[in-house]
DNA sequence: TTGTACGCGTTATCAT
DNA sequence: ATGATAACGCGTACAA
């Protein structure tokens, strides 16, 4: 497909295909290619005249630099591997725009590959960014083992979004999704509820451990008891939210109001409570988290717990970057926040 | 960042990085690296017992081949580009997880890089995309020019979701938006309506156009005039939808169905008429176009027309692959579908 | 400051 | 069927 049939010897003055490379600027400029990339990758001085006449014959070639030919000679491919779950989800798409779009003000590229909630797949996600020589990795949540993340981040800087860990080249942050979930109890226990309903996401994560918490710690704050009957343990889907009521209700457990610990599942939810003929807020209080678009615009719109998982991925870019760069990143990430919309309201009785 | 301080002449036998590469593999297998390179690529035929020599060599020393490096050097990088117009969306999104799926089936890697519905921003894109010498692009929607896309596909295979063209290297399809806007106002003229508002997405769009062309053709055929001051036009995000029901109502449309070209604005028409006091779909009926996931979960569960999304992304992702085989691709799209759920009902008079 | 020469890991051409 | 060898386009240690 390459290598023409005349192998000519030496003047790639122009080349059948219209590939422009850095050798031709550099004899267009008269200079050497070194120079040539000196200059586009500020590794060293070089004189103003020079400078000018390759930036000129960049101009005129149209000349854009060959990643490929960049990653195997320089080692850098100028892309970094994000693991995300299930790109179709409505919550990694926002954190994947953030990390777009930060990314994208540096340079880079990001290669997507999805875990699917499974540790197989996520290694295997893994391997393939490794494989495809990405610069670094951003891992969203997963169910891989901390260890493997530590032993990638030995080759490779990492940011791992929703754990803690750390090391010379991995970096963790997370939401704090334990105060999230106390905000969105307490609430509740304002109102004058006492018998609230708690759907779970994934205990095999911490986030959702951490949202269980949350709703443990309010409790216990109001010196109120918790029915283990009135907590069940879902998949943040939809789908999960809706089932989940079915089961509760099934346990003839009595509840006037119900946080499910994200979003989605808050909506599948109301639908199984509209199904058994349960109003919201009306007969059940309910309460989401994560403050998807969807919140905003589900009947009624729904109480939450703002996290702007746009931001989330931006913050795990800038960091991704930060360590690309050689720095220790640090991560600002805004205080969790109650969105008290109209799915929820005081106890009737 | 590579050259070692020691410019060991020959011996790599085992190197400093882990780093396992195919020379690696034909000494151990105590073959040349071409046959390696042959046996891994099917490009020759070679003896079996080189074959597994080979084979045993690459799992021992737990070869993966090098992408950056077949890039450079067979000019293939084994990754296909798709510009998306916004990565967060949920419609999107799905699209997104379909082209993925299948296209790993190949062993191919998507590149996503977002158009944001911008001219410019699309044909950085795919400046981006061909920089990175993907192997082929798919381009979902968009507003870049279909000339700039056919030239495109001089150089590269390219697949267009949404459009009508063709080329030697250039394939098209489209889901028949028009056929799936007239099930979904037939239905609602069979239910008794007659004065049915219509949200239109962005007609600079191919597939908005289709589907106002639907709601016509259906009045049409069942001999209804259609009022002007029943269609607004949007943009297919649920705030869009929300809005036009304001715009509606300011015009004083008595209207009693409403058909949003899309689920997201839909959705966000729902809203909006619960903030007039207005019900769906007592006062209102209502149908969306797309069935994504949110559509089963809206409250009321929405009626809407099925285009299956994912199914579209790997129809995009097959027909790629087949051009990239060298063959001729062809599209099988499902037929367009009316899920009746419940937004709609019988007009009451 | 600048140029030369080599190497990155693989594929493809040309002999054998 | 198999092995040398030369690219692929760029970065960089080294020499100048």
């Amino acid at each position: 497909m390459n290598a023409k049939p005349t192998p000519a010897k030496k003047a790639p003055s122009t080349r059948p295909d219209g590939v422009v490379t850095l050798e031709q600027v550099a004899e267009l400029a008269g200079v050497s290619p070194s120079t040539v990339s000196r200059i586009l990758n500020g590794t060293a001085a070089v004189s103003q005249a020079k400078k000018d006449a390759v930036q000129a014959a960049i101009q005129e070639l149209g000349f854009r630099p060959n990643p490929v030919a960049r990653g195997l000679a320089g080692g850098r491919t100028l892309s970094v591997g994000v693991v995300t779950q299930i790109i179709s989800s409505p919550f990694y798409g926002e954190a994947l725009l953030g990390i777009e779009r930060e990314l994208e003000r540096a340079g880079y590229v990001p290669l997507f590959v999805s875990g699917n909630w499974h540790e197989d797949d996520e290694r295997e996600a893994i391997e393939t960014l490794l494989s495809r020589r990405v610069d670094g990795v951003i891992v969203l949540a997963g169910r891989i083992a901390d260890a493997e993340l530590t032993k990638v981040s030995d080759s490779l800087p990492v940011v791992v979004v929703g754990r803690q860990l750390s090391g010379p080249q991995l970096f963790s942050f997370s939401f704090d999704n334990r105060a999230g979930a106390r905000l969105a109890t307490q609430h509740l226990i304002e109102q004058g509820h006492r018998r609230i309903a708690f759907i779970a996401g994934d205990l095999m994560h911490d986030d959702a451990v951490e949202r269980q918490n949350g709703y443990l710690d309010a409790h216990a704050a109001a010196g109120i008891p918790v029915d283990q009957n009135l907590i069940v343990q879902s998949d943040y889907t939809e789908a999960g939210g809706m089932l989940s009521v079915t089961r509760l209700l099934e346990r003839d457990a009595h509840f006037t109001a119900l946080f499910a610990s994200n979003d989605q599942m808050a909506i599948g939810a109301c639908l199984g409570l509209h199904r058994r003929n349960l109003r919201v807020p009306d007969d059940v209080s309910l309460v989401g988290f994560d403050d998807l678009i969807m919140a905003r615009y589900s009947m009624p719109p729904l109480t939450t717990v703002r996290q702007s998982v746009y931001e989330i991925g931006v913050e795990a870019a800038t960091a991704m970057l930060e360590m690309l760069r050689g720095g220790k990143p640090r991560a600002q990430l805004p205080e969790p926040e109650l969105v008290v919309r109209e799915s929820t309201r005081r106890m009737q009785r």
